[in-house]
DNA sequence: TCTGGATAGTTGAAAAAGTCAATGATTATT
DNA sequence: AATAATCATTGACTTTTTCAACTATCCAGA
């Protein structure tokens, strides 16, 4: 994406937004979610970690204890990812995996206290990233559009 | 993604919710997002589109006479890929390419009949995908949920 | 006008990400 | 006890992304 150094897109970039793909829901997420990265890795480059690797860290920091089944299914990747993903944070030290106590063949995946802290720091920087890519809009817009993105996510259920 | 026949993500999905991450409005993007694009490139396959090819003809079908470099803007693609998807496009008839008028570096791609006739069913299609996958949504929350994104995107215009 | 630097499209290579089937260990079902 | 299913893992394979050339064209300034 062409952009300057504000995260703003370049000028030129508005001519096609009267195009009816821009009233395309799965368009319009697409597009704001590839706007998005683009700061978040930024942001998480100095921690030498991306996007995939933060949200898998955040689970495993996240006190659930999750599997890594269980990380496959909630971040939409495959499991086989998920193993590479955490190959990588558990040589770094970040994160530990442990047999599940009910289930054996699972394996659960929790922060080390390097981890917590390296996990802190990045959420630090991804906050700042976020209200970067979402700077046109205020606090209470923000606020509805994750209500209604975790509306559409998980009906009924206030996370 | 662990899906029923609905969209519906499985039942134990559940359990991670409550993670931090879920507040993370860039998590939440990447989600919805990778849940919309499951259903719409189903809907599309009918086609032989997928959710790029559809965005580029929806572009070529716009009116607005787009370059190739202004789409890959647009739609936050290489050049590169702007190149084979319409080569593809091309291939099949519905779409042309054709110099610019005043700079004939540029190509301008437009659809030809076929592709518009083609680009007017399969936009039937996502449009019902995209309420299959808002489903949870009233229509206003649709409505608002779009247009909090399109703010974001491009404030101040009425996309 | 000429020249140098920028830009549009294209090609092709390389890296990254995603998909998928097979396997061993374990659990669940019959 | 036997069968089927699930979890993590590996490895192959495909797709997508990224990037560096290259040609043709445009633009700005000497």
């Amino acid at each position: 994406m062409t952009e300057t150094g504000t995260g703003q897109l370049a000028p030129a970039a508005d001519k096609l937004v009267p195009a009816s793909i821009s009233s395309d829901a799965g368009f319009l997420l697409a597009k704001l979610h590839a706007a998005g990265s683009v700061v978040n890795n930024r942001a998480l480059e100095a921690f030498d970690l991306k996007e995939r690797s933060y949200s898998v860290l955040a689970l495993a920091a996240s006190g659930l204890e999750p599997s890594q089944r269980e990380m496959a299914d909630f971040l939409s990747l495959d499991p086989s990812q998920i193993v590479s993903l955490v190959d990588d944070l558990e040589k770094r030290g970040l994160v530990l995996r442990a047999p599940g106590k009910q289930d054996r063949r699972a394996k659960i995946v929790t922060a080390t206290a390097d981890g917590q802290r390296l996990f802190s720091a990045a959420t630090k920087a991804t906050r700042q990233a976020e209200s970067e890519a979402l700077d046109r809009l205020n606090r209470e817009e923000v606020a509805e559009l994750k209500r209604l993105l975790r509306k559409a996510l998980w009906p009924g259920l206030d996370g």
